[in-house]
RNA sequence: GCGGACGUAGCUCAGCUGGUAGAGCGCCAGGUUGUGGUCUUGGAUGUCGCGGGUUCGAGCCCCGUCGUUCGCCCCA
């Protein structure tokens, strides 16, 4: 076993792994275009305020679990624990609150300091879409349609069933948060010891408790209906609608809670059932108070982040490499037509390898186990005739081609080899 | 930060109430010096996670530690 380990928490994604993360990005980034969604790049770290701001008086936690350390020049900066707070800022730096709405979709690394458990390491994956601007209801239902085209086509929809509620507006929170306070308070001796610190602390919390005793109290608990106002009603049924005739499947889950309070209406996620207790696969909101605290106009967004690594484990089957065509020389005279072959399948747009050594049987072998299609085998007496064999890894025929013509006989037949 | 389970070959794992390691797969070579997949013969590979203790003797028992994993807390 090597001395040198991987940081806990962190991890190499290598051959299905990689390809799985790669599909999961490339997927969601073509529906995302077709959605009118831009990719941005931001810095995978950031001054620190950039998260402070926003996340720091709410909870101390939040802190306790960001990389944060003093670069050489004495600047406190993090590691990005999530994407929206850096394009915020992006925004805000770039001057393009004045270019409204921006729509944008981002897949990148993020971290947090927390102990690992399943599809969730210290280095993980996201992506993300974030629409910022339009207030409409109408943008969480495209946001959210986004992220369940993106599902259906990864194959995972079926697993997943979409929860959604709203946090109304600044004055129905209020009212919803004291009401809460007032039905657990009475409750308060059958409340879990967690659930009487959460009381104190964040009380929405007991909302999605898993002590099985807070779940039967909860059961009995105000939802915040009673105390939307008129206007965060409105929003909440006209999202309804527009999820219906988008055709997006959902339930009403009215124990869907958010810490932060720049979160308000819509919060959703997408949750399955296969990945234990880490079920929640795709989660978002609205948040129209966060790009003020970053320091920018009020400008209302909404949008939604997604575990990579949490999709690609629920994918059934691993994306597949496309399928190689082994070059086989014979004999040291044949290398240079063999390199010339190689070459010209590769500029065709085709996977083309060579093995750089053994004889004919262990090359053979070796396209075998790349999982090759083909096989061109250039003999000598073959290129005396201008030809190669060109044989079918499949079914084992074998016939001689023209050595100019290989590339369009490998690609340009009916059924292609 | 808290609790349970697990660390043995590249991989998946076996290894009895303690007697100084095994299988399958994979890998390498031969049977077959210009034809792979199947078959067959042979071969290499381990600080048994690490450190300490008990013992004549530890992969096995005890303590510690690191890591993995499943939960709890948290979840921006």
């Amino acid at each position: 076993m090597a001395d040198l380990q991987p940081v806990r928490g962190t991890r190499d994604l290598i051959g299905e792994d990689q390809r799985r993360h790669q599909h999961v990005i490339d997927t969601a980034r073509r529906i995302a275009v077709s959605y009118g969604f831009d990719e941005w790049s931001t810095p995978v770290f950031e001054d620190t305020r950039v998260f402070s701001r926003t996340l720091g008086e709410t909870s101390d936690v939040v802190m306790k679990e960001m990389y944060t350390f003093d670069d050489r020049g004495g600047d406190s900066v993090t590691l990005r624990p999530e994407g929206t707070a850096g394009v915020c800022r992006a925004l805000v730096t770039n001057g393009l609150t004045q270019s409204l709405p921006q729509k944008v979709f981002y897949a990148g690394p993020m971290f947090r300091y927390e102990r690992p458990q399943k599809g969730r390491y210290r280095q993980f994956h996201q992506i993300g879409l974030e629409l910022i601007g339009p207030a409409e209801p109408l943008a969480d239902a495209e946001v959210i349609a986004c992220g369940w085209d993106i599902l259906t086509a990864l194959g995972v929809a079926g697993d997943a069933v979409l929860e959604i509620n709203t946090l109304g507006d600044t004055e129905s929170r209020d009212a919803y948060r004291a009401a809460l306070v007032e039905y657990f308070t009475a409750h308060k001796a059958a409340l879990s010891k967690d659930s009487l610190e959460r009381l104190e602390r964040n009380p929405m919390r007991i909302l999605d408790s898993k002590d099985e005793g807070d779940k039967r109290i909860v059961a009995g608990a105000p939802t915040i209906h009673a105390h939307l106002s008129e206007a965060a009603s409105i929003f909440y049924e006209t999202l309804k609608r527009h999820l219906l005739r988008f055709a997006v499947p959902f339930v009403e889950n009215p124990q869907i809670v958010r810490g932060l309070d720049y979160y308000g209406h819509t919060a959703f996620e997408f949750v399955t059932g296969k990945l234990g207790s880490q079920g929640t696969v795709m989660a978002g909101g609205r948040y129209n108070g966060l790009v003020a605290e970053m320091g920018g106009p009020q400008t209302p967004a909404v949008g939604w982040a997604a575990g990579i690594e949490r999709l690609g484990m629920l994918l059934e089957v691993p994306p597949a490499i496309a399928a190689a065509v082994a070059i086989i020389p014979v004999g040291d005279a044949a290398e240079g037509a063999a390199m010339d072959v190689l070459q010209s399948l590769r500029h065709a747009g085709q996977r083309a390898e060579m093995a750089y050594r053994g004889n004919l049987k262990r090359r053979l072998e070796r396209a075998n186990r790349i999982g090759a299609r083909a096989a061109v085998i250039l003999g000598e007496d073959d290129l005396a005739r201008g030809v190669a064999q060109v044989k079918d890894l499949g079914t084992g025929s074998q016939e001689a081609v023209p050595l100019g013509e290989i590339a369009a006989y490998l690609s340009g037949r009916a059924r292609p080899i």
